[in-house]
RNA sequence: GGGCGCAUAGCUCAGUUGGUUAGAGCGCAUGCUUGACAUGCAUGAGGUCACAGGUUCAACUCCUGUUGUGCCCA
């Protein structure tokens, strides 16, 4: 084995032997126990970005886990289609080449470009994940517009239309003047930018001064079709019910009463524009009033914006308005203003609320069910709280507008006729059911959160009753973003409840968001994201995903931080050295064969042997419950502390003599748990327990295996709660000696005569047992452990327990630094004597505290009275 | 404007239902080319657990408020 680990080495072997072997495929197995989870598709313009990692680090490490344990495991990749991202990025693409705009190439010719570049470039980020050894069954890979997910997709339309819980409305959406389209409000992203906030006279009908109200869209005027105040405003309450003149037009408009008006706000009255704010909509609902539309599709001026505006551009007309304003003499102010504006998502133009004709689905009825299924604790979230998230949107929600003026996505499948007879169906119409005229399809497509919603049970091939999805569903988890927990969670919960009748996950766990150094998120335009794959390659990809796995589901966002990596690199490398220098102690071949046909004996094994298995069966115990409760912070850290301080630090440096010797126990000892070690680090870091393990095969040291993933889960059952109690006061003995000599300026090469142990009970036994290990580890010649008080002259001192160490130091000891020493230890264990006699003598102590709380504190102040008496007996002898 | 978080060592973060002297990694200091590992070993310094109240025998932990900070939604 080489000296220091090299990833770049041995990664490619290993994602080579895993996809050739098949270990990754989901097979369905009426012997084992399903284990399913869903991989959130990433888009197919998309490249992998740290989240999409991170995510993927935890879903592997619970797949490979569950493997192990003996599950059938699948985990299913694919892509989404991502509409109005994909047709944005071939759009810019395509224009760059040719010059061309879409609609000048037209939408048959155009969608084969999608489809050329998809085939081309669609597949980069499945490369991606197979680099991060993500064990998905990438044999089932899907995607979005697939025939058989596009049947899927068609099927959960007609149904849910059939049901009446599709329809067609003219309502207000969010409308991209760029992409011309209609956006989610969640493709909408708000902004704060500085604008003006105009104060604007309405004289009245009746030549009074009228009312003033504050816009900062002052050409929406010409959409205005009333002026609303709050119903409990003292200052209007007369005036509800007559009418004012709008300015740059003579339409005369009412005043009308809604409780929605703030008060507060600008001069209390409120211009009402149902055609272009959605607020304005729904008051315009209420209130029985006309829309206006002064805009076209591209963010123009109208005809019905007047002549004076017709042709405008939407901001050129705001400065135009504003002259005319001036000129009329109805601007009363102006006053710098910031709120807060739309964008497309995509292109960053400003988005416009604007009334047009869509589907939309019924929310309502779905619903109920996907709130109940979270209340009734059917389904989990992890952290709990994202379920009030969830739960609040839900109680909330508005119908959902499902229709885009795209061509990329799934074509609405209602075919019309020219009487107007409209049908869903699953196969395309060419004539009119109803009158036999010819039949058109609705041009717009549907939006890609439609299909996604589909995702869980369409990739196991819904609406067909597959052996898969009839094994298989519901997953057990679903690991994702945190910020399409409505767009994408919800949606899921109430299309498989509602198609299948069965909740499409039992846990949801949504994964920290990864800031940058600087604690925001990362952005690319600030330059702030980080490259997973740049930092696998450069720390190795066991060591991001290390890293990964516990940062992803601390349950807060995590700042990235290389330094991080960078010890989750070292520690890599810290296994693997420990690994080589088992190697290099351990037989091979029939000898290393004979070492696992045998069992440890039981009862009379060393000590450092029976705190090592103790120490391993508790990690793992640790590790298996992270896993089902995913908390993988706690499982990587468990293994940290395990792997580097326990079995490094402390049992390798124990069992180097025995080793050295060739004692059989101690190698039995170093090759099981090396073993069981590699298996239950394998779901954090699977390349390189894979190569260890294989070089264990390869010894016959461990059981013939071709991947750790057909090997099982080590046990957990082995402890023994004494050896832990004796090594824990061997090794507080052996680090109070080094202190004491680092303390004293001992010369870290100089070995010590001897070392004197004075104790009775358990703990002599305990350390007469070890005192060969004490006396290496502390570099002292002899270790004398007795019940003997004897004086130890010129000998520095330390209590551990109610051990009495003592270390001889004739003509190194410094008397006064060694009485500084001894003070400063007798005054913490008064202040602490003081501490506990306050507390035990509290009554309300007492009396209150659970018992086993007191007994504690007594023991504990009995265990002081002793170390005092041991340290003011030093104290005195040193004179 | 509404909602959800966070505030613990110089930095980034743990701290499981309230219960001895609050932990880790990195950084820092001191000493080590000890035969697996300098991507290392040993030892140490470093904290008024943001602030102010409250509940309790007991608060980093629970409650209220304040300040700062981040995310989501409108």
């Amino acid at each position: 084995m080489a000296k220091a680990y090299d990833p770049g080495q041995v990664e490619p072997i290993w994602l080579e032997r895993w996809l050739g072997s098949g270990v990754f495929s989901g097979r369905v197995d009426r012997d084992r126990k399903p284990f399913f989870i869903a991989c959130p598709p990433p888009n197919v313009t998309g490249t992998l970005h740290i989240g999409h990692a991170v995510n993927a680090t935890i879903q592997d490490a619970l797949s490979r886990a569950r493997r192990m344990q003996g599950y059938a495991v699948l985990w299913q990749p694919g892509t989404d289609h991502a509409g109005i991202g994909t047709q944005t990025v071939v759009e810019r693409q395509v224009f760059a080449k040719t010059g061309k705009s879409r609609l000048e190439i037209g939408r048959e010719r155009f969608l084969e470009q999608i489809w050329a570049w998809k085939k081309e470039q669609g597949d980069a980020i499945v490369e991606q994940y197979r680099k991060l050894g993500a064990s998905l069954d990438y044999s089932r890979w899907r995607f979005t517009m697939d025939e058989a997910y596009s049947r899927a997709v068609r099927t959960a339309f007609v149904r849910l239309y059939d049901k009446g819980l599709i329809y067609r409305g003219k309502r207000i959406i969010n409308w991209c003047p760029r992409c011309l389209t209609s956006l989610s409000d969640l493709e909408v992203k708000h902004e704060a930018e500085t604008g003006v906030l105009y104060h604007v006279q309405y004289p009245g009908e009746d030549g009074s001064a009228g009312l003033t109200i504050a816009t900062v869209r002052p050409e929406t005027i010409l959409a205005d079709v009333a002026v609303a105040v709050h119903p409990e405003d003292d200052r209007y309450r007369d005036r509800v019910g007559q009418r004012v003149k709008l300015p740059l037009t003579s339409r005369l408009v009412p005043i009308i009463a809604d409780a929605y008006v703030e008060r507060e706000f600008g001069t209390g009255a409120l211009k009402i524009t149902p055609g272009h704010d959605p607020n304005d909509f729904e008051i315009g609902l209420r209130h029985d009033l006309e829309t206006i539309d002064i805009l076209t599709p591209e963010g123009k001026m109208s005809a019905a914006a007047g002549p004076d505006f017709e042709g405008l551009d939407r901001f050129e007309a705001r400065e135009v308005a504003v002259s005319r304003l001036k000129e009329e003499g109805l601007l009363v102010r102006e006053e710098t203003y910031s709120h807060q504006v739309g964008h497309c998502d995509r292109c960053h133009t400003v988005v416009e609320p604007r009334v047009s004709e869509q589907w939309w689905v019924k929310m309502a009825p779905l619903a109920g069910p996907a709130i109940s299924a979270v209340q009734q604790g059917r389904i989990h979230f992890h952290p709990e709280r994202f379920a009030d998230v969830y739960l609040d949107w839900l109680q909330n929600v508005k119908d959902w507008c499902i229709s885009r003026q795209l061509w990329w996505g799934h074509r609405i499948p209602i075919w019309t006729c020219p009487d107007g007879h409209a049908h869903a169906s699953l196969e395309d119409l060419a004539v009119c059911p109803t009158c036999g005229k010819l039949a058109e399809q609705d041009p717009d497509v549907l939006d890609t959160w439609f299909s996604s919603a589909l995702w869980p049970f369409a990739t196991l091939g819904w609406p067909d009753r597959t052996p898969e999805l009839d094994y298989f569903y519901p997953s057990h988890m679903l690991s994702t973003a945190r910020d399409i927990m409505h767009l994408w969670v919800a949606r899921m919960a109430f299309s498989s409840l509602e198609f299948l009748g069965q909740i499409p996950f039992h846990h949801v766990v949504i994964h920290a968001t990864i800031m940058g150094r600087d604690g925001r998120r990362m952005s690319k335009s600030k330059g702030t994201g980080v490259d997973p794959l740049e930092v696998t390659a450069r720390y190795g990809t066991d060591a991001f995903r290390f890293w990964a796995a516990g940062a992803g589901t601390s349950g807060q966002d995590v700042v990235f931080m290389a330094e991080k990596i960078e010890a989750a690199r070292n520690f890599a490398n810290k296994l693997w050295n420990a690994a080589r220098f088992a190697l290099m102690n351990l037989p091979e071949g029939p000898e290393a064969e004979a070492l696992r046909a045998e069992a440890p004996p039981a009862g009379n094994q060393a000590l450092e042997d029976r705190w090592i298995r103790t120490r391993l069966s508790e990690a793992t115990s640790v590790v298996s419950e992270a896993l089902d409760e995913f908390t993988l912070l706690r499982a990587t850290d468990k293994l940290y502390e395990f792997v580097w301080s326990e079995f490094c630090d402390w049992w390798l440096e124990i069992a180097k003599p025995r080793l050295k010797a060739g004692d059989v126990e101690a190698r039995r000892t170093l090759a099981e748990v090396l073993l069981a070690t590699v298996k239950v680090m394998h779901p954090f870091m699977p390349f390189i327990t894979e190569e260890i393990h294989a070089q264990l095969v390869q010894r016959k040291l461990a059981p013939a295996a071709a991947t750790l993933l057909e090997t099982t889960w080590p046990e957990t059952t082995f402890r023994d709660a004494a050896a832990v109690a004796r090594m824990n006061l061997v090794m507080e003995v052996v680090r109070e000696v080094r202190r004491i000599r680092q303390e004293l300026g001992v010369p870290a090469d100089k070995v010590a005569d001897s070392l004197v142990l004075q104790a009775e009970g358990d703990e002599l036994a305990a350390l007469q047992q070890a005192a060969a290990t004490i006396g290496m580890l502390t570099r002292s010649a002899r270790v004398e452990a007795s019940s003997d008080r004897a004086e130890v002259p010129q000998a520095a001192s330390a209590v551990v327990g109610q051990a009495l160490v003592l270390l001889p130091l004739a003509g190194l000891l410094d008397l006064d630094r060694e009485r500084n020493r001894l003070l400063k230890e007798i005054d913490a264990a008064k202040a602490e004597a003081v501490r506990l006699d306050g507390q035990l003598s509290n009554s309300a102590f007492t009396g209150k505290a659970p018992a086993h709380v007191v007994d504690k504190l007594k023991t504990r102040r009995t265990e002081v009275t002793g170390q005092l008496q041991a340290l003011e007996e030093r104290l005195v002898r040193l004179g």
